[in-house]
DNA sequence: TTGTAGGCGTTATCAG
DNA sequence: CTGATAACGCCTACAA
């Protein structure tokens, strides 16, 4: 069932066998029928090994997220793989954890099945210091390397991102002007764009004449239940808020929680805002005002590129994609 | 960086250069570890599409689900990866969304790519009819195929699956028991496990000497929102109920926003029952009893049993595993 | 328009 | 223990 059999069966030779097999135009029609009839009639697939050996690619992407039973980064993946897909490419999959020596790993697992580019999907792959980014700078020296939610400035590296200092920035602006004067921040990575999220907040609370105090912004656990009881600690030892912004939806769930045990009305008491519009944040009752980083956008605008990028076009290497705020019931927006 | 390269600069053989590379024991240990020494330096990749070729296997193993953003599935999909990984193999993901032609077109893909092994998580791979089915058997015949929560009698077919014909014969019974007398069962899929939970919701009825009535079995649309305007339609036209069991949690979470519409407290006017023990089941308030498929479980027995189909081991076709209810706030038990 | 032959990087089978 | 050499299946000049 190789490409022998076929010539054989069709009584051409390999050549023009490979030739209808890649759409070259020179290959006459009755011939090509020929061979097309017979590589149905014995259900020939070419090996793609054989091909790749000859090509070094096997038009295949590599795909790279920490965790995709996290809701945002599953819907990242799935519109990637479908667009992808529809560009001709297939992709693989790595889930690698939050680990950096595991996200190094994968990075060069990748790489030695010779995919034809890397989307990093998400910006914990992003770490604070140059020395950690080392093994994706390395990487984009021999392929394209795609970066969703996060910034690094290097040659071959393409990023596309949502801007998330702003949507927090204006977001508190608009808790401030309600009167609302101790917003808690809360948020759980330090990644880009974590930082990004932050460093809006500060600027807000700044820009308004306010100030910014340490023990406004909350490092959470990666849990509902334990982000709760961590509110629920802070509530006891005094610290007051009127608005809480989280740098995700989950960590709003938590903060509903958190109102409901301490008595508080959402939002007369406590105005809450989420991040990513992700399937939680209209699980709750009220429903959660939260930020809608468009990852469909995000993941096209990507794929868009990197098609650019791989048809050896010059393309810029940051595309900044705006937010949008979905108001539901935890505001008075 | 090929093997020439590193058999010409250790000044050996590439046969020795390949023996290294294998692990096979038929090598000095000076040799070696100049071998050794000479791929560090010049840092040597193995082709995996020359390997490939030889050896028609790449080590990896496809993996299809529905619908990468589901949360069942996105968990089931990240086990699995991560504990393929630890088996040495590497995986191929799709997501094939539910259209029978596109499940075709994916699995056809992952044959051309010469996977080891595919894996099919969810129910939703079985259709009704054998016919709808040929392509999963065809596939068969040249590599094994792990199914995920559904049931397919077949040579080299091998499936996994929690008992949820049982579960929900059991929550049913013990919401009956509790003199619930008007039980609705929302579903959205007629899947291999979706008639399963039908099954065992009927079975219950029937055992109690209830009567099953058609309209108190509810296919519903798959979104949240949509199902709670159908329920506040059922309503409206005079249906009556006072427990739900919901084939997924999605659906408990639109029964919570219709009780919550029609003014009914939960879980005295109407008791609730998720499915799944996802993470949407906490997020509500009150928090959703519902039954506990064992994803990781379910995931780890799956590997394992591939492992051994791929060491050549005789294996049964059929492992059932046994759902836990986890019993939160939305129901009396 | 078609055919021939060499190469892609490994593995595996023989001899030595 | 090591080395030469033939597959593996496909692509692509180069020739005809």
């Amino acid at each position: 069932m190789n490409i022998y059999d076929v010539s054989e069966k069709a009584g051409v030779s390999i050549a023009t066998v490979s030739r209808v097999l890649n759409g070259n135009p020179n290959v006459s029609e009755p011939t090509r029928q020929k061979v097309l009839n017979v590589m149905k009639e014995i259900g020939y697939t070419p090996n793609v090994f054989a091909r790749g050996l000859g090509l070094n690619t096997m038009h295949t992407i590599g795909i790279m997220c920490a965790d995709s039973s996290d809701p945002f980064l599953a819907n990242a993946v799935y519109y990637l793989e479908q667009n992808l897909r529809k560009c001709g490419y297939d992709s693989f999959l790595c889930c690698t954890g939050y680990d950096l020596i595991n996200k190094q790993k994968y990075l060069q697992l990748l790489l030695s099945k010779r995919v034809d580019a890397i989307i990093l999907v998400g910006s914990s792959f992003l770490e604070a210091t140059k020395k950690d980014n080392a093994y994706i700078t390395a990487a984009a020296d021999s392929i394209p390397i795609m970066v969703i939610n996060g910034y690094l400035n290097h040659q071959n590296v393409f990023c596309t991102l949502c801007d998330d200092y702003q949507a927090v920035y204006d977001v508190t602006n608009r808790l401030i002007e309600q009167e609302r004067k101790n917003i808690l921040y809360l948020y759980t990575s330090r990644s880009y764009s974590g930082l990004q999220k932050l460093s809006g907040y500060k600027s807000s609370i700044a820009a308004n004449d306010l100030t910014i105090r340490d023990e406004l912004m909350l490092t959470c656990p990666n849990d509902i239940g334990q982000t709760k009881e961590l509110l629920i600690e802070q509530w006891n030892n005094g610290l007051r808020f009127d608005a809480v912004v989280a740098s995700e939806d989950q960590l709003a769930v938590a903060a509903m929680k958190f109102a409901k045990h301490a008595g508080l009305s959402v939002p007369e008491d406590l105005a809450i805002v989420g991040y990513n519009n992700s399937i939680l944040s209209s699980c709750t009752d009220p429903e959660i005002t939260t930020i809608d980083n468009h990852v469909e956008t995000l993941c096209m605008t990507t794929i868009n590129t990197l098609m650019r990028v791989l048809d050896g076009n010059d393309v810029p290497n940051k595309t900044t994609i705006s937010n949008d705020l979905v108001v539901r019931e935890t505001t008075n927006f």
